[in-house]
RNA sequence: GGGCUCGUAGUAUAGUCCGGAUAGUACAUGGGCCUCCGGAGCCUAUGACCUGGGUUCAAAUCCCAGCGAGCCCGCCA
């Protein structure tokens, strides 16, 4: 709705240019706390037109001519500013395509196909707290981008090939594998321990060397040992993100593409490149003039291949699959990954369009699977849990255990997402408990209750047979009631933005909006217990907001709860 | 040493790409608000753009130089 209004401005300011003989490439429209949007183009065309911005904006003020049936109601000059404003037909409309579109309000028509990896973390242990950012970007982007039209494959690239997988191999064959545990932590047990014993008795290592060999050369037994290790760890990484409500469409493993020959093909085509060169027999190649001073290297000198090349494999087969790749990646692989584009610009190959985000550290330092030193997802997840059930427990103690126990799992789960996905990627955060297990902040919990809040009001009008079939949407003209209405229109804008920036946290911050715009309703605006003329509309604002706090809530990965 | 990213109230952050009208929000701290649809709520006060230059009519935003933090710079992944 606002995505129109804002069309209809930019046509109406365009045409008002036009005819008072202005032009601009850009028309400048922000959103204003002043206006619904607003417009300083008139600053923009000062220099070149040698004339006072006041001066310019009055002229286009004149000319500024708003046909009827837009949701423009008018246009406003304050100083050297050009402000427009909604008219009625945009809020009557907004409650009228809630209330028809439903789950799907909200939802624009972008067209293709996406291939959106993220997680992708190496099955040596459980995911930690830094892997679940990279989760919650990724799911969350995902569901933004289908609800922008995409249509979205989820992939989770398993590096099976690494070093550290044969010393996960090498550990199940020496320690013992822990059956009580979660299989990931079990994975992880076993993994700790042998790093430790390859530092301590460095004549191990060979053996490693070896079993890595006997992977890569396609030996069976050596095949099977490494695929049962990996889907142990597997098996408890995919518990730990179904219960974060993250769901892979894929899991695609790495060795596939040394086996299938597509690492072999592209070796070849780099070496026949003419910034290729060998040295001391590995294949490099160079990136100088891509602003990337390393050169990279594509092939050992014992011919086998490199992650980098398995990955250069992994995105050809993605791009011939996909309109569009997204990678979601930590800052550690920065670098690797502007190296990884450069080699797919040269090949002449799409390259992916690549989500960084800062690492989460601990208060003593950044996080290590190999040393043990890490926070895993599901201890924190247990942990908030906890905290989340004493909550239910103090504010509802009437309610039975089985519905504290749902309670606490759906606001645990709603908590730790949105903490993540509230923050930019690009900002590095520290973990700290206290602040994890604080409900008092103004997160999802806040935004669950309010959903809650517009269950239990339509609940209570049922009970007392109150229908809002023929509602008078006119009669709504409260200030909250009309800012309740703009932000209900606003949320394909925000699905715009996101999906067109990738910033997840632009969803989270609409979501906070939403409800707190919500809230102030409430407070001030009665809906059952007001004046019998005002219950209809009233209560269809408040379903109209009940579904969009459920879509944003959906589109956070964050159940929408009727009760709680 | 080189490269990339970040620096906004006591704390955590939005805004920065694309410069514009009183820098938005939460927690914490101080005041208020339930005979009333769910108080996990609402209202209100205090408080911030790392430093120094530059560009501009206008800089949190762009440029340069510092300072501080993180990440990367391996024939690892």
């Amino acid at each position: 709705m606002f995505l129109k209004f804002k069309d209809e401005v930019s046509s109406i300011l365009s045409n008002a240019l036009a005819k008072a003989g202005y032009e601009a490439d850009d028309i400048a429209l922000s959103e204003s706390p002043h206006a619904d949007i607003s417009s300083s183009v008139a600053f923009k065309l000062a220099p070149k037109y040698k004339r006072s911005p006041k001066q310019i904006c009055e002229e286009i003020y004149k000319h500024i001519n708003i046909p009827p049936d837009t949701y423009v109601e008018k246009a406003e000059m304050t100083g050297p500013y050009l402000n427009f404003f909604v008219s009625r037909d945009f809020f009557n409309e907004t409650l009228l395509h809630v209330l028809l579109e439903r789950d799907d309000f909200g939802n624009l028509d972008r067209k293709g196909k996406v291939i959106l990896e993220h997680t992708s973390a190496n099955p040596d242990g459980p995911l930690h707290i830094g892997h679940i950012r990279n989760s919650v970007i990724g799911d969350t982007l995902t569901r933004i981008l289908k609800r922008a039209g995409y249509e979205v494959e989820t992939q989770y690239y398993i590096n099976d090939m690494g070093r550290q997988i044969a010393v996960v191999v090498w550990g199940l064959m020496n320690f013992k594998f822990d059956s009580s545990k979660k299989t990931d932590h079990a994975i992880a047990e076993v993994y700790i321990n042998a790093n430790k014993s390859l530092v301590d008795e460095k004549e191990h290592s060979p053996e490693v060397d070896a079993i890595m060999k006997k992977y890569e050369t396609g030996d069976a037994d050596t095949i099977k040992k490494f695929k049962d290790a990996i889907d142990t760890a597997m098996l408890g990484i995919k518990e730990t993100l179904t219960r974060m409500n993250i769901h892979h469409d894929t899991f695609i493993w790495e060795s596939q593409f040394v086996r299938g020959g597509e690492v072999d093909r592209i070796m070849k085509r780099i070496r026949e490149l003419d910034r290729a060169k060998v040295q001391d027999g590995a294949l490099m190649v160079d990136l100088k003039d891509m602003g990337i001073q390393k050169s990279l290297v594509i092939q050992r000198s014992d011919g086998t291949s490199l992650y980098t090349t398995r990955d250069l494999a992994y995105h050809e087969w993605k791009a011939a699959r996909s309109d569009r790749m997204i990678d979601i990646l930590g800052a550690d692989h920065k670098l690797i990954s502007s190296q990884l584009k450069a080699v797919l610009h040269i090949l002449g190959i799409p390259e992916p369009e690549v989500v960084i985000f800062e690492f989460v550290s601990l208060p003593e330092g950044s996080m290590s699977t190999r040393r043990g030193v890490f926070i895993s997802a599901d201890e924190l997840l247990d942990q908030v849990e906890k905290a989340a059930y004493e909550e239910v427990n103090k504010k509802r103690p009437e309610t039975d255990e089985e519905f504290k126990k749902k309670v606490a799992a759906f606001v645990s789960i709603g908590a730790v997402r949105y903490d993540i996905v509230r923050v930019s990627p690009e900002k590095a955060t520290t973990f700290d408990w206290k602040e994890a297990l604080d409900f008092e902040k103004q997160g999802a919990p806040f935004i669950q209750y309010a959903h809650a809040r517009a269950c239990s009001i339509i609940k209570n009008a049922q009970d007392e047979g109150i229908v809002y079939e023929n509602y008078d949407p006119n009669i709504l003209v409260e200030e909250q009631e009309l800012a309740l209405i703009k932000k209900l229109a606003s949320f394909g804008s925000s699905i715009d933005n996101a999906s067109r920036e990738l910033k997840p946290n632009l969803i989270a911050i609409y979501a906070r909006e939403l409800a707190d715009a919500f809230n102030q309703f409430y407070r001030y605006v009665p809906v059952l217990s007001g004046e019998p003329e005002f219950r209809a509309a009233r209560l269809a604002l408040v379903d109209c907001s009940r579904i969009v706090l459920a879509n944003a809530l959906d589109t956070l990965g964050i159940v929408a709860p009727e009760s709680m």
